[in-house]
DNA sequence: AATTAGATCTCGACT
DNA sequence: AGTCGAGGTCTAATT
């Protein structure tokens, strides 16, 4: 990785053109060729970027760059696009090069898939004497999260989000109208369970019949009975 | 900005919880105390990070974290949160400071609003005789892009995109189904325009009898009659 | 503050 | 290789 801190302004013409006024900036070249342009504040989004697969190119300024102030200009071409990006630097105030070798990657947990994996084992968050038929329950427009049923023996369908949205609710009253053609099955009910529920979402769920449930992650793993940590 | 490249283990606690094993990594802390850590590849996202609002502590390791070989340990939580990013250094092998100043930011050209602006001033470039209804012509999925006549006086639906993918042509063809239920526009032909069009969505476009129109965007641009330039 | 739609989205999973 | 869905999505415009 390469790291240079230099007054420059950047091009982009590919899928959109963008310009980058004349500014001291970082600009990050990684090993496979890609470059990112760093401001000192903003997310973690760079200004400009190319990514890789691409190339980098330095060439020395022309006659009029020269006399611009321009004192190398930087080319990266995507190997598979025309989209390019194109750095002029006036002034570079820090350079430095630096190996880093292949990083191991980055370990996830407390997904959706993991809220569905807890909350099925944990069925009972539902309600007392709530029980699972089973998980990613089969239907023509895809597996519903959970299948259930309450203390009564009545089916109901779990849809779970970690943040619950309105297209959530959505896709539950979808799959609720096709299980609910299902002799064997009607009458089935929703719950609408997640970490978070918009507003909104809780409106349209109440207007459907569906009922809310906000879960807590913690206490889920809290009670997780097989106590697998990842780190 | 402090850019550190150090050997270091990363955790992430929040709204997941995410872990980073001990390797070679770029800690670039920005002026508003947000922190990215970026490997030597992929593209711009960095491998974890804390968006400001937030704040970076560092701190002597522990008896028993020195004993492991730590050496430092920055914290960095978030104002608004509970998020917080933990990171353990081992060795560093790099560690700078540079003032960048405020950056001036960027600016943007070519985007698809600004195409339709073009495609409507000079809506001769779809063909000869063709003159323009209205643009964002609404419908109950949503505003086509624009609403022409041609020559004929027939009607002509017109979707604009940077790039041209089958969704595009979908988009479209969901309008061209609801106009032409109208019986004050029908029949309605459909045009999809954009200054790229993929194979693929020339293909269904072709199938659903719609024509290809690729955009020239520096020919539109020099023809502007407003001749206003951003940059 | 909340909501919506777009992104040079990125990223992973699945076909 | 394409397609689909989710993201610690982020970001900006609009209500």
């Amino acid at each position: 990785m390469r790291l240079v801190i230099a007054r420059c302004s950047v091009d982009y013409a590919g899928r959109l053109n963008a310009h980058l006024p004349l500014a001291t900036r970082l600009l990050m070249v990684k090993a496979d060729g890609s470059l990112l342009v760093h401001s000192d504040g903003g997310s973690y989004k760079p200004l400009n970027w190319m990514s890789p697969p691409c190339r980098l190119a330095t060439a020395d300024p022309t006659q009029d760059q020269a006399r611009d102030g321009i004192t190398q200009v930087w080319t990266v071409r995507h190997d598979k696009s025309d989209d390019r990006l194109t750095v002029h630097l006036h002034e570079v105030l820090h350079d430095s090069s630096h190996e880093l070798g292949v990083d191991p990657g980055l370990v996830k947990d407390g997904v959706e898939a993991h809220l569905q994996e807890l909350l099925a084992e944990h069925v009972h968050t539902l309600g007392t004497g709530y029980t699972l038929v089973r998980r990613e329950y089969p239907t023509a427009i895809g597996p519903v999260d959970l299948l259930t049923r309450d203390a009564a023996g009545a089916h109901v369908a779990v849809e779970i989000k970690r943040r619950g949205e309105i297209d959530g609710v959505e896709q539950l009253t979808r799959y609720l109208e096709l299980l609910n053609r299902d002799p064997l099955l009607a009458p089935v009910s929703g719950v609408f369970a997640a970490q978070e529920i918009r507003p909104q979402a809780r409106v349209l769920a109440a207007d459907r019949g569906i009922r809310c449930l906000t879960l807590d992650y913690d206490a889920l793993r809290g009670h997780d009975s097989s106590e697998h940590r990842l780190f």
